[in-house]
DNA sequence: GTCTATAATGTGATAGAC
DNA sequence: GTCTATCACATTATAGAC
């Protein structure tokens, strides 16, 4: 019989130290220390740093992309979904523990494609509704009302996806080059996106 | 005297790997066979790995950020200078040898903020005009004329880059997920940002 | 399940001949 | 400047005692 409380320390730690430096940089002993506990259980529970890693990838892929979009099967207006996709967004991404998941993704996705995208895509397919679907649904709606232009839902989603994780990703970049090394400003400046991404998005379709 | 076709064929081979799979994932060896030089050359030229990786950030950095800058200051609306922005990111980040770029700079700039912000930050400064006033400039004079809303610079600035970079570098995500492996139609959509991303922000900015 | 000790390997770096 | 040979070390992984 496991025991739960060892394996769930080791894989906090590792999704720590995976973030912080990636998995090529990240070391096994630096995970057991974040964990406190010895290396050779890394190995017992995980069989591989290999292994762990995809462990972690199954628990932190999900959060930052399926997860956040359930948001369009809900019963609420285009404009309102866009307003709670975007606020669901940046409060995930603000929090320390996550902001750099969509960069640790995007890089081993790259690096091993074969390897990790399926197991995006799996998450993906877990979601009891097709997002585009629903938004293509919703944006015909809006447009046979008059309220709202047309647009491709694809466009619309990796639009919306683009401005809520690219600043995050970019921190560092934004804090020390546009803002000159302000970084509560910065830190402002990505708050305030919970309000200016979706006026930005709506002025952009709704109908003059 | 130094050979400069060594040097600039190992400098090459070092950006292919880097890009490839980052700082910690290359090998020095690689890298050599890649460059057909001997493994010891690396060393003659550039004393460490480290020293190596940051001749390749010195070079690869500029082309994503600060060069393409350079259109804000031509003499043009803000409306044709947006689309010209645009246009030049797609082109850059199109091409095969340019597209890993932007998510090793994201890395390394995030793994090693002291290391490397100030190497971005002087290649941001030897622009020879502030893109930041520049863009104000030209916002507030379409403001006047009547013609857009009033934007923050920094905003519409973050916004157009997070739509032109983020997509390239999510793009193995795309394919799989949001393109369902259609590898094609993936491409298609990124080209065709070069219409659809100015379309997008001048009808978000554009007076009623 | 947990530990120590160690094997097995990979890799950045250098010495020294040519 | 270029090469071969090799060092020195870090690191994943495992064997085996408790």
């Amino acid at each position: 019989m496991e025991k739960e409380s060892t394996k769930k320390q080791i894989l906090e730690a590792a999704q720590k130290v995976f973030t912080e430096v990636g998995l090529d940089g990240a070391r096994m002993q630096k995970i057991a220390d974040e964990a406190d506990v010895n290396k050779a259980m890394l190995h017992y529970y995980f069989k591989s740093k290999n292994k762990l890693f995809k462990s972690v990838f199954r628990i932190i892929a999900p959060k930052v992309f399926p997860e956040i979009l359930q948001v369009l099967n809900k019963d609420m207006s285009l404009f309102e979904k866009i307003e709670k996709l975007v606020d669901n967004y940046i409060t995930v991404l603000i929090n320390n523990n996550n902001e750099k998941i969509p960069l640790l993704i995007l890089n081993e996705l790259n690096k091993n494609p074969d390897e990790f995208s399926d197991i995006m895509l799996e998450s993906f397919n877990s979601l009891d509704f097709d997002p585009l679907k629903e938004l293509e649904k919703d944006i015909q709606e809006e447009v046979l009302a008059g309220k709202i232009r047309y647009i491709d839902p694809q466009e619309l989603l990796i639009n919306i996806i683009s401005m809520c994780i690219f600043p995050v990703c970019a921190k560092t970049f934004l804090q020390k080059v546009i803002f000159k090394g302000e970084k509560d400003k910065c830190q402002q400046f990505l708050i305030t996106r919970r309000e200016t991404i979706p006026k930005f998005i709506i002025n952009s379709i709704k109908s003059d």
